[in-house]
DNA sequence: AAACCTTTTGAAAACGTTTTCAATTATTTT
DNA sequence: AAAATAATTGAAAACGTTTTCAAAAGGTTT
């Protein structure tokens, strides 16, 4: 690749006019100019990243650190990090932690010797000390569905209202039996998703019907295992509310082979909206997340924070659930 | 951060020998080799890889171009990728080029000025020119489930083999009437799947039932028009064969929805194995990609191009597909 | 103990930029 | 038209490393 000098000698100027016309920063008179941008194009010149950011300016890079990217809902959310990381020209660095401090480790420390501009964090049980130390040392850090503190910004989801609205959506279908597969209550979203879901049937003076709720449960095959025991325990239940759309596939693979059918024996609802929610048998009715968008804002966010002058005061995005009704529920 | 000439000062040598001690390029005397070490870590210093990248050393970074995170088999060939990119201290910038010609332009550029070791391409339809050029320009390139010609590495499936033994595991089930329904034939992959399909059929002395064999389809949705088309147009099928997992997840819910059942009316055989397969009704029974693997054995290729010293001699990876029977085929 | 190798070390140049500073050129004011 | 001011420019220093080169230190051999 051709270097500042290059450009330079062409276009018969010197490397700091150049390197001006290319900031931005200072007035070039039209005419060097030209020859300037027509050098540029001609050598097909770009500048060094690495001598820029030995110089102080921003590496236009970013940090993506994320749980694992095989996931139902993660990829939407990248996907929106990424389109406006792009539009930006921002590139993004994929971290996969399997939510272990360790490898969360090692990647701050890659990070950061490799200057990146910036973090964003996807994960759900994070080493919080790691986030702190990053904010104390100076550098924006971005927190995706989810939240830390008041102190960090976060685009998430209001997942109390999403859950809420779920289970109201049970109770107008003239389900009262709502069982609850839900995620480890140490996780906040689940911990709220748990307190929308109670708030609703408390609300319709019904109680929580403890033999049908059950927490911690991972992935779809924990869930599966979970409705399996519930429901070879008789316990008389007409729904299921499970907390994640894999969660939900795991319900409706349980209830399907214990012969019963969805929703005519028990409804199903489901929580992400994932993009196989809607290629399900039967459809899943499930309450979205705008994972796109917030991955969108979250990144959006982020970039403006890095180019800020001075530090913008932290801020939590809540982004609105809605339940997408299809044909899981009676 | 500390810098090398703070860890020089501290350890009471020359930046020189610091530099020295972390690159192990030449012998220093045990005990300032000692006292280095003890300052780095005081300090927990590393180095910056702008400045070192400045002087030509790798700044362990690969760029990861894919079509699209959000979609079936991706994220488990990334994760493959990441995995062994971090154990050798690599991090992965991702891009999703939507298969657009003008997005991977804009993301070799960017890559290029941030000077990445080497690419790695996921790409169907790519522009193939591109990839030229890099090698030309001397990048270690590297094609991950998709191949260009002999002069290019590649780690692939062999799809042949693959469609093949699909097949023949349909006809081993004494299905014989076998529609099609694949992606389009000029991506290579899906061409060699319907020639695998084809040879099998061939080799049983069953003809190809033109009227049940669809080619050019994308994603679940056309999957599920162009099943229903083939069922409502009373075609005589036993199975259908979908090239893809997301295909058949369409064709299931078409036959379904037509009030057949799976296997008991129509068997469906998928390919790919994505992992949704496992968890839908009935699971399917698929063509297995050993998906992190090739992603493993792709980036192992590609940094061991990096860090060789001279160009290493072209080679395409062919993994062997392996077909996991599950519930959907009789 | 002198002469010779080897090994180990530090000084300085280099990598490709940006930016400060001073010099030059252009413009305005008198 | 000269003086004063403003705009534009180039030279050089700086960013944090690695590496070449030459010097110093340490061992051998005679």
């Amino acid at each position: 690749m051709a270097d500042i000098r290059e450009v330079a000698k062409r276009a018969n100027v010197s490397p700091s006019t150049v390197s001006r016309v290319l900031g931005g920063t200072t007035r070039v008179v039209e005419e060097k100019r030209a020859r300037v941008l027509a050098a540029i194009d001609e050598l097909d010149y770009r500048p060094n990243v690495s001598a820029q950011s030995l110089k102080g300016i921003r590496t236009r890079t970013i940090g993506l650190v994320i749980p694992n990217v095989r996931n139902l809902v993660l990829p939407a959310a990248i996907r929106g990090v990424e389109d406006v990381a792009r539009n930006h020209g921002y590139a993004v660095v994929l971290c996969n932690t399997d939510e272990d401090s360790e490898k969360e480790q090692f990647y701050i420390k890659t990070l950061k010797s490799r200057l990146i501009d910036g973090f964003l964090f996807t994960t759900a049980k994070i080493n919080s000390h790691n986030i702190k130390d990053l904010q104390a040392e100076g550098f924006p850090v971005m927190l995706l569905l989810r939240e830390l503190d008041e102190q960090s910004h976060a685009v998430v989801l209001d997942h109390y209202n999403g859950a809420y609205q779920a289970t109201n959506y049970l109770l107008s279908r003239g389900l009262k039996k709502i069982g609850l597969v839900n995620g480890s209550l140490d996780i906040k979203l689940y911990d709220e998703r748990y307190a929308g879901y109670r708030s609703a049937l408390k609300e319709a003076g019904l109680k929580v019907p403890d033999e049908a709720v059950v927490h911690g449960i991972d992935g779809g095959i924990e869930a599966y295992r979970a409705a399996t025991r519930i429901l070879l325990n008789r316990v008389d239940i007409d729904a299921f509310f499970a907390t994640s759309d894999d969660k939900a596939l795991g319900v409706m693979r349980a209830i399907k082979d214990l012969g019963l059918s969805i929703p005519g024996d028990i409804s199903v609802i489901g929580f992400d909206n994932a993009d196989i929610a809607l290629l399900l048998d039967p459809p899943l009715t499930t309450v979205a997340q705008p994972l796109y968008e917030m991955g969108a804002a979250a990144c959006q966010q982020l970039i403006e924070m890095i180019e800020a002058k001075q530090p913008v005061t932290p801020q939590i995005q809540r982004f609105p659930a809605e339940v997408v009704i299809r044909n899981s529920v009676k």
